[in-house]
DNA sequence: CGTCGCTTGTGAACAGGTGCACAAAGCGCT
DNA sequence: AGCGCTTTGTGCACCTGTTCACAAGCGACG
């Protein structure tokens, strides 16, 4: 029984690219929400949210056909459909692994639970730094990851641990039934098909900044829309 | 004189999506040369970067045909082809501004310069703050934003505030100059055209997380490939 | 020097995502 | 009820990016 459906239809019925921007639409509209507006047209919510009119129409058409023609959008009514399609009418229990400077910036961090994430555990390699409190929660000695990840059913582990250590601490949440992973380390993380990964890298970042800095730059001294220019192939090392 | 090539040509030569995995060889790379690998094929290096070897492949030809038939890619070259095309032959010097406890993990962070960048000012709107030292530079006040930003030439800012100010301060950053911002706060920024705004949403990331993690707890019990199931219009602010 | 095996670089087919433009649909006013 | 104004939802064409598959190129080896 072949079943031609189209790649992302197969898969959940919201293509990627929708999933990626329904969390900003939720947060522009509940900005709106608190400012008493009842209700938003698509051209409102999309230039409050950075992107085209018509992009927006067509991705709250993936979750239904939630608005009225020649009115807009009902806003308390569309945060709760999108609250939906994105799962956040349930409550998921995150861990932190790797409490550093940046796992304590993400324990500190307040916005963490605001929208059905809840720091659950946070666990670190160091045995001085167990016990320690942060923002209500003990920090565990990496030796009891295990049976904290299990104890709590926790799927979604936060790595904030040093780059070396992130596919080792990986592989033992894995293990133990996490299925999505947000890693802060510098690495390429190797996991079963099953499990999503996504990374925060700040350096790719902002070299991704330095590629276009470079591009205007070139530009004010020069031709726009060069090509690099090519450089013989010497002194390779001296760079 | 229509010049029909192609946008991502027409632009700088390098499509986007390359621009983005760059980063990605360049550190499999650093990583590879440390091990004193000479040469790396294709195969090789788009398993470390998690990517296909035809992807890798068409990436670098982007670049020029540097590689070797037969043979496979010079480490040390690819390096330096690799930098030259992102740009981080020159170093870049950022500013943080808002320096609470993510600012203060970023102001820590040592990997911050190993590719070119460079800390060069942190600025912070709380005048208790001003004067501390982090990582060897000193937090200065809100006020001398805009002396800091020329003084240094600093053409990328990072924002670290909290959501409410991160427009204000973005606005300010531009008017003197900044081309390129790298935002933490959960907030789209509206810049001028020739601004680039990259951003690093937590929330954002366990929310994409989430909607995936539902996808396969519904699949345990139920048709995997299901649309979402529909609900009645009723009782919209119960949830 | 010719041949063989390996790996690159790329044309071409394909897939996913975007933006335009408009018909269909609802609302309010007369 | 009818009309006109507004805004949604979507078919369609375009464009960017991915994947496949293979000819061309290079080194090694006999
Ligand atoms: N600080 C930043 O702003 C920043 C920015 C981007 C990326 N990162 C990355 O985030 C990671 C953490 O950065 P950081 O600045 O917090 O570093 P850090 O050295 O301050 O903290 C790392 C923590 O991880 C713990 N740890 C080490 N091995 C562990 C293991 N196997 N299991 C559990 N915990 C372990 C250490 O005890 C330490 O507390 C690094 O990979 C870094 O590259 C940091
Ligand atoms: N902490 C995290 O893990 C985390 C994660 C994701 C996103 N964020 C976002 O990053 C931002 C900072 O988070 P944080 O935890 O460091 O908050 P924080 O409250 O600890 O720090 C904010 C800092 O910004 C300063 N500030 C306020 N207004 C300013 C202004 N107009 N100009 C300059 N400085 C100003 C404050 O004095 C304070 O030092 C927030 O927008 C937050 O939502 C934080």
């Amino acid at each position: 029984m072949p079943v031609p459906r189209d790649a992302a239809s197969r898969r959940s019925g919201i293509p990627d690219a929708t999933v990626a921007r329904l969390p900003i639409y939720l947060r522009v509209l509940g900005a709106f929400a608190e400012s008493g507006l009842p209700t938003v047209s698509s051209e409102g919510l999309a230039a409050a949210a950075g992107v085209g009119s018509a992009k927006l129409r067509k991705d709250l058409s993936h979750l239904g056909s939630y608005g009225t023609r020649g009115v807009g959008y009902d806003v308390e009514y569309l945060v709760y459909q999108i609250s939906r399609a994105l799962g956040l009418t349930q409550h998921y229990p995150v861990a932190i692994i790797g409490v550093g400077n940046l796992g304590h910036a993400l324990a500190n961090y307040a916005g963490f639970g605001t929208r059905g994430f809840q720091i659950a555990a946070l666990v670190d390699a160091d045995p001085r730094r167990a016990g320690e409190v942060i923002a209500g929660i003990e920090i565990r000695h990496l030796d009891e990851l295990e049976t904290i990840i299990k104890e709590h059913e926790i799927s979604i582990g936060v790595i904030a641990t040093p780059a070396a250590a992130a596919q080792d601490v990986c592989d033992r949440l894995v293990a133990c039934g996490v299925t999505s992973v947000l890693n802060f380390a510098p690495t390429v993380l190797a996991v079963p098909e099953s499990v999503d990964v996504r990374k925060v890298d700040l350096s790719i970042e902002l070299q991704i900044l330095a590629f276009h800095e470079q591009r205007k730059s070139a530009g004010l001294h020069g031709e726009p829309g060069v090509a690099v220019p090519d450089v013989v192939r010497t002194s390779v090392a001296s760079a």
